[in-house]
DNA sequence: CACTTGACCTGTCCGC
DNA sequence: TGCGGACAGGTCAAGT
């Protein structure tokens, strides 16, 4: 589910919520999700201060005291909310909302912490992990060594986006953005979105696309990608931020999932079709092949 | 090597 | 109402 700027926006919240506390119990629900031993947890888990909440492209890194790090990968839907013990109210109440009746189906991996609060890992397909490492061995890990720039860094400039993009010359534009190791964070949605503002056709072949339309796509990706942490993130059925709340991008999008309806800069109808084996929305007329 | 496709899972929606 | 199939905001492994 998450791109970049939901797995920000949950960054956010995270280190608002549980920086300062001490984890005092865990559970999960299978080893898939979690791999760690018992043993590690027990030692390198239980009893740790969370003292920073950090993010490399979709990846999100809770660092404890105990010089290990707990990353996650939320994937299509996972879910990291943040429940205080006054929260919990239960189902009926007049408060009531979905994460108040966590822990739920969706459960993986309960985090408690010495106040009684709990951090739910929730993720319904189950595509999700979390795993803990030592923080030093982190950019050592095959992720780390192979995830392009973080596309909102200052010193990401257009001339490195437009070499990057320029290694996947002979796959379509989209199939491009989507490469993790070319640029880090973008997904299905602000990969359309962007296209869109840059008037790209996501089937063009990266080698025909022209300078000018690079440095398009390298600002439309960027103001894409801001606008959508200032809002929140975007939000379908299962995304939630770590206080239960929903982003709300949607409601400013120009292109994804508004199939049907008319272009906001030329009125055409909105088509969708299929690129790099992805749902893909297009405006037929500012983007064409 | 570069690139594309299928698999991983569960829930939902849509057409018969 | 029930059922089958396609599809869902991501990433790997396996295939061509």
């Amino acid at each position: 589910m998450p791109e970049l700027p939901e797995v920000e926006t949950v960054r956010r919240g995270l280190a608002e919520l549980i920086v300062g506390k001490t984890i005092s119990a865990e559970t999960h629900d299978t080893e898939k999700g979690f791999p760690n031993t018992p043993a590690d947890v027990a030692v390198f888990l239980i009893g740790a201060q969370v003292t920073a909440v950090r993010r490399r492209a979709k990846v999100l890194m809770i660092d404890l005291s105990t010089e290990h790090t707990l990353l996650i990968h939320l994937k299509m839907t996972g879910q990291l909310v943040f429940v205080s013990d006054n929260d919990r109210f239960g189902a009926g109440h007049p408060n009531d909302s979905l994460i108040h009746q966590l822990p739920d189906t969706s459960t993986r991996v309960t985090l408690t912490f010495s106040d009684g609060s709990h951090l739910f890992f929730n993720d319904q397909r189950k595509f999700g992990w979390m795993r803990l490492l030592p923080t030093i061995e982190i950019p050592n890990i095959t992720f780390m060594q192979k995830v392009g720039p973080e596309p909102l860094a200052n010193d990401f400039t257009v001339q490195e986006f437009m070499q990057r993009l320029a290694r996947r010359g002979r796959t379509n534009i989209k199939a491009a953005l989507l490469d993790q190791s070319v640029v880090a964070g973008v997904g299905n949605i602000y990969a359309d979105e962007a296209l869109w503002g840059a008037k790209i056709h996501p089937k063009r072949l990266v080698q025909t696309i022209t300078d000018e339309e690079f440095t398009a796509l390298y600002h439309e990706l960027r103001a894409v990608m801001n606008l959508a942490i200032k809002k929140g993130g975007s939000s379908n059925h299962t995304y939630i931020n770590a206080e239960g709340k929903r982003g709300s991008y949607m409601d400013f999008a120009r292109a994804f999932r508004r199939e049907g309806l008319p272009c906001p800069r030329c009125g055409t109808t909105i088509e969708k079709l299929r690129v790099a084996g992805r749902g893909t929305h297009i405006c037929p007329h500012c983007q064409v092949l």
